[in-house]
DNA sequence: ATTATCTATAGATCTATAGATAATGC
DNA sequence: ATTATCTATAGATCTATAGATAATGC
């Protein structure tokens, strides 16, 4: 039953990594422990020898998500073509981050649940937006034109609930339009979908 | 213990208001049947002969508060001085509108949340987004100057990621500055918090 | 007689703890 | 001997139901 102490690290990796996911997908009080360590292939009961408390993982789970995140992002930033803000800002606003929730931005799907919990998420949450805003600042100077220039801490704001609002609605149309209108402001094409107007 | 047919409507009622409130300020699982039916001056055991189920109440309180707060914000825009868009968007990204949840727009506080839930949650809504975008609509057609001109779809984007960013981070000055300046952006007023500069 | 609300409770589920088990690490 | 994980369970809480109670409405 007991396991190396380099596996039991590496289970309590996998619980941390499934709660970020599980999370995401259900909020904080949408899925049990018993789900979480069964996600990572483990049993409820040894859930109190790694974490302290669920809201301890929950901390643990948001903090590795927003260091993930910010580094993705960071990554999509040096190797993102010779427009990397145009990059990341149609990624962020596509489709299929759209629809998959569990391993998306973290900020539309748990801040608000994050909102109304302990201080320390809170700071985590903090901490994040700082690094989205200083990895946007630093795709707006690497962009090839300067544009109208929206300020990064706004771009985040209008990405992030252009996300949240196209999961709010059933129309495919609607959906897509709140993802492609924000793209074509926050890049600087006024000419969006009524360009084919006759 | 029976009440009268008007008094028995009043209470339902009153359920739904109170539903509306807590449920944005604890999530749909953050809040149980004894506490919303508390909250109206009720007891548990009642709820089922008015309602079928908390799902249920959950649409019928979304329901209620889109409606209402798409008619106060069509209000706002009619007695909204002579400059009904810049109103309606300082007021919405202001400290206040931060931090009264439970009275506040419900995108950022139960939308993540509602996109999880059944289909009729999201129907309600999508509809209320696009009341939402026609008041905007609206608002910026009464405006006197010809902005730079968002979209109102992106409007509605930046206000709700905003508001909702501003209201995961300690720090009142970080927290100011993302309402500020979205304020500012969608507004036009470029010149924000740097025109002070020596 | 009907019915809106109440008290009481069933049954499920959730967090957290206790103690057993068996493999690691000294 | 230590300890990572397991089974089992306590205790709380949550949704939903059952039946009692007492005031309305015919």
């Amino acid at each position: 039953m007991r396991v190396s102490r380099a596996q039991a690290e590496e289970n309590r990796r996998k619980v941390i990594e499934a709660a970020g996911r599980l999370f995401r997908e259900h909020g904080f009080d949408g899925i049990g422990l018993n789900d979480l360590m069964g996600a990572a292939g483990l049993t409820q009961g040894g859930f109190y020898k790694q974490f302290r408390s669920k809201d301890d993982l929950a901390v643990e789970a948001c903090n590795r998500v927003l260091t993930d995140s910010a580094e993705g992002l960071s990554d999509m930033v040096d190797n993102g073509g010779d427009d990397p803000l145009a990059t990341v800002i149609t990624r962020y606003l596509s489709r299929p981050h759209r629809d998959q929730i569990g391993t998306g931005c973290i900020f539309p799907s748990l801040g608000a649940d994050a909102a109304r919990r302990n201080p320390d998420l809170i700071r985590s949450f903090e901490a994040g937006i700082r690094s989205y805003i200083a990895v946007l600042d630093r795709a707006g100077q690497a962009s090839p034109t300067r544009r109208p220039q929206t300020e990064s801490v706004v771009m985040l704001s209008t990405m992030v609930g252009a996300l949240l609002l196209s999961r709010l609605v059933e129309d495919e149309v609607l959906s897509g339009r709140i993802l492609d209108a924000a793209v074509n402001s926050l890049l600087g094409c006024d000419s969006g979908a009524d360009a084919e107007a006759p």
